[in-house]
RNA sequence: GCCUCCGUAGCUCAGCGGCCAGAGCUCUCGCCUUGUAAGCGAGCGGUCGAGGGUUCGACUCCCUCCGGGGGCUCCA
């Protein structure tokens, strides 16, 4: 491997890449040369090496495409979170066309083209992409490139390089514009796959050239490979609108419309579990429960600002002889409302009102997706009001809050958000002072600092009228969900005329921290589908015992004992329909139902059950009063345990 | 909203320019009663997503719309 090169080169000033051998000391990637001067060691195996290793494979993917669709026009080609993608202006490429890409992919990798890098004028540049038109463009940008588009990855350095694709006969097969670092060769390229073709516009934006992207995965090993294609099969199980219609929870009727979900009993188990206790969790913490209408005179709306700022979001207006109502789309301006009821004392804030808020939102029909986005969204939406100096206080409150939730629900991989005013371009997207935006978002990236939790930054993603922190929850195929929510908003209590009453008489506005813990029940509800994988922790189970007898006759053996759970508040039932048992321990399975009660002659006879787990181990002879107990106990400490362990395999 | 792929029974899927469109599961009824993942039989169920076109003839080919999957963009 090390046969082509062994010394050190140096590239450019930032990204010094150098092949493998040094010293005689054989890595498996590259090295790179830190500002120091110090020399690493980059594996094929680490973040960067990846993304090295990636980054080349786009390379290979766009020669191979070329080689077959001659008049392919080349986007960009960067590294992304398991793989890689390259854009491109050509015709739709079907399945068949990835695999012929791919077989091309292979020929070039036994080529073991090297990777060489040719430092350019910009003169020089615009000659050679003559008929590539968007890398024309990358040259003209070149200096500024947005970090968030991707074309950084092509034109982000201080100088402007190509990249040549040598034959070991010395011949270019291909090159192309771009910063590197890459691969020594293409035979460093020994597991990837193309997955997914797409469609893009040209820099992320709709009014530019619409794009074919080829998505593909590249790893460092044949196994990490088979490993990441196991994972994505394992999530494709884990799909919760797949779930979602096995285990009868949820439904999206044709006739209803777009993200609209139907609630079936067994969902409607998890979801008032879900309710129960955030309803007395709230109401423990001190907030009182209210309750506000679905629609609202429009004025309502511009008072709050929602309007105009939020009108593409917010249905269309309903006109009753004259006056326009609107489906709200939050329930902010209303519990505004019961605040100015009458008047406030500074002796009654922290004023804090929830409710299970019911919010239509229009959502655009392409981004709708399950339960995770959907048009009608059940908040367990919160707002306290807050003298100023109270503030970081709540938001420690609420953000304790929302943490212990996550955890009693079995979630665990989250981390922050932050999110900030723009200051560029869209800042007339939000509205309130410098001042206001700068001791607001102070508060927020204090408190979250507070945690010790991951605190990724989002500017640009804030409300209109404040920032806020979210809670971003992973599921299980690596999509992560805003979830809860606080939002710190000194907009509204001022649009509102909101006041409370000093010890001294004056007249003070409050604060106003939005919070949501959950987030949106239906989001909820779908991401802990997938991260049990529909099989749910006992306490949230829509059936939690399944009472199996060997036989009919022993039905009433068995009622007896279901009656007892039910009445420890156990959701129990006997299968005594005509299958036979070992059908009724399969139906039970599937479905997940965390325990089963199996009992015949030899138990009947001796007062004990056969109890078996979903994931199929079981216990026998168990005394009827232990299994109860078992049960029980397992239930009401809410038990989360492994949420992968145990699952069935079909 | 845009790009792309898809749409046959409640679910998973066969099928073909030409007789009354099939299977398994689910559901209903009947029979059977067996100790750890599918007992047997019968029945119900589809203007093949909708509309239009091509054709002697369309579930099959073409167009439009609706719905869904995957992305882009956006968001709880």
């Amino acid at each position: 491997m090390s046969e082509e090169v062994t010394g050190l080169t140096r590239y450019g000033d930032d990204q010094s890449i150098v092949a493998m051998k040094l010293n005689g000391v054989a890595v498996d990637l590259a090295y790179v040369i830190t500002d120091t001067d110090q020399v690493e060691p980059i594996t094929a195996a680490s973040p960067e090496g990846l993304a090295i290793i990636r980054h080349s494979c786009a390379h290979v993917t766009a020669q191979a495409l070329q080689a077959v669709f001659s008049d392919a026009k080349l986007g960009i080609g960067p590294p992304i979170t398991d793989g890689f993608y390259y854009d491109f202006r050509c015709q739709p490429l079907t399945p068949d066309d990835l695999k012929t890409i791919e077989k091309g992919m292979q020929r070039i990798v036994k080529e073991r083209q090297r990777f060489v890098r040719r430092v350019s004028t910009e003169a020089e540049a615009c000659a050679q992409e003559v008929n590539e038109p968007y890398k024309l463009e990358l040259i003209s940008i070149k200096g500024n490139p947005s970090e968030t588009d991707g074309a950084s990855v092509e034109v982000g350095g201080s100088e402007l390089t190509f990249y040549d694709n040598v034959r070991r006969d010395g011949t270019v097969a291909w090159s192309d514009l771009c910063r590197g670092p890459h691969v020594p060769h293409t035979g460093y390229l020994k597991a990837f796959a193309l997955t997914k073709t797409s469609a893009a516009y040209w820099r992320g934006d709709q009014a530019n050239d619409a794009l074919q992207r080829v998505y593909g995965t590249a790893w460092a090993t044949r196994e990490d490979l088979a490993e990441y294609q196991a994972r994505m099969e394992e999530a494709a199980k884990r799909d919760h609108r797949k779930l979602g219609a096995e285990l009868d929870l949820f439904s999206f009727p044709e006739e209803l419309g777009p993200g609209l979900p139907l609630i079936h009993p067994k969902g409607g188990v998890i979801k008032r579990q879900m309710e129960d206790y955030v309803r007395q969790a709230h109401i423990d913490a001190g907030f009182l429960y209210v309750g506000t209408p679905h629609i609202s005179k429009e004025g309502l709306f511009y008072t709050s600002g929602h309007l105009p700022y939020y009108a593409e979001m917010m249905f269309p207006a309903m006109d009753d002889d004259g006056q326009n109502y609107r489906l709200k789309a939050m329930n902010c301006p209303m519990h505004n409302l019961i605040f100015k009821s009458r008047g406030r004392s500074y002796r009654e804030l922290p004023l804090r009102f929830f409710e299970f808020g019911a919010v239509y939102r229009n959502e655009k029909s392409g981004v709708l997706q399950g339960l995770t986005r959907v048009r009608m969204i059940t908040q367990d939406d919160s707002h306290s009001y807050v003298m100023a100096n109270q503030a970081a206080d709540e938001v420690r409150h609420l953000l304790g809050f929302i943490l212990k939730l996550l955890r009693d629900f079995g979630l665990n991989d989250y981390y922050l958000e932050l999110s900030t005013r723009d200051d560029g371009k869209k800042k007339d997207k939000f509205i309130g002072s410098d001042a206001d935006w700068a001791s607001a978002t102070a508060v927020l990236e204090q408190v979250a600092q507070e945690t010790g939790l991951r605190l990724v930054p989002d500017p640009g993603g804030a409300a209109y009228y404040g920032p806020k922190i979210s809670v971003q929850a992973k599921d299980a195929i690596g999509r992560t969900w805003q979830m809860s929510t606080i939002q710190y908003d000194f907009n509204q209590p001022e649009r509102f005329q909101l006041e409370y009453t000093a010890p001294d008489g004056s007249h003070e506005r409050p604060v106003m921290i939005h919070s949501a813990k959950f987030g949106s029940i239906e989001r909820f509800l779908g991401v802990l589908t997938e991260h049990y994988a529909g099989a749910f922790p006992a306490w949230l189970a829509p059936v939690q015992a399944v009472g199996i007898p060997v036989a009919d006759e022993f039905n009433t053996y068995l009622e007896e004992i279901i009656e007892q759970l039910k009445a420890e508040g156990i959701r129990a039932e006997v299968d005594d329909s005509d299958d036979r048992m070992q059908k009724k321990i399969r139906t039970a399975t599937k479905q997940k139902v965390p325990f089963m009660l199996i009992a015949g002659e030899q138990d009947r006879s001796v007062g004990t059950v056969s109890f078996r787990f979903r994931d199929g181990s079981q216990l026998n002879g168990v005394p009827v009063a232990d299994a109860i107990r078992r049960i029980t106990t397992t239930v009401r400490t809410r038990d989360n345990a492994d949420p992968t362990a145990g699952l069935p395999e079909t």
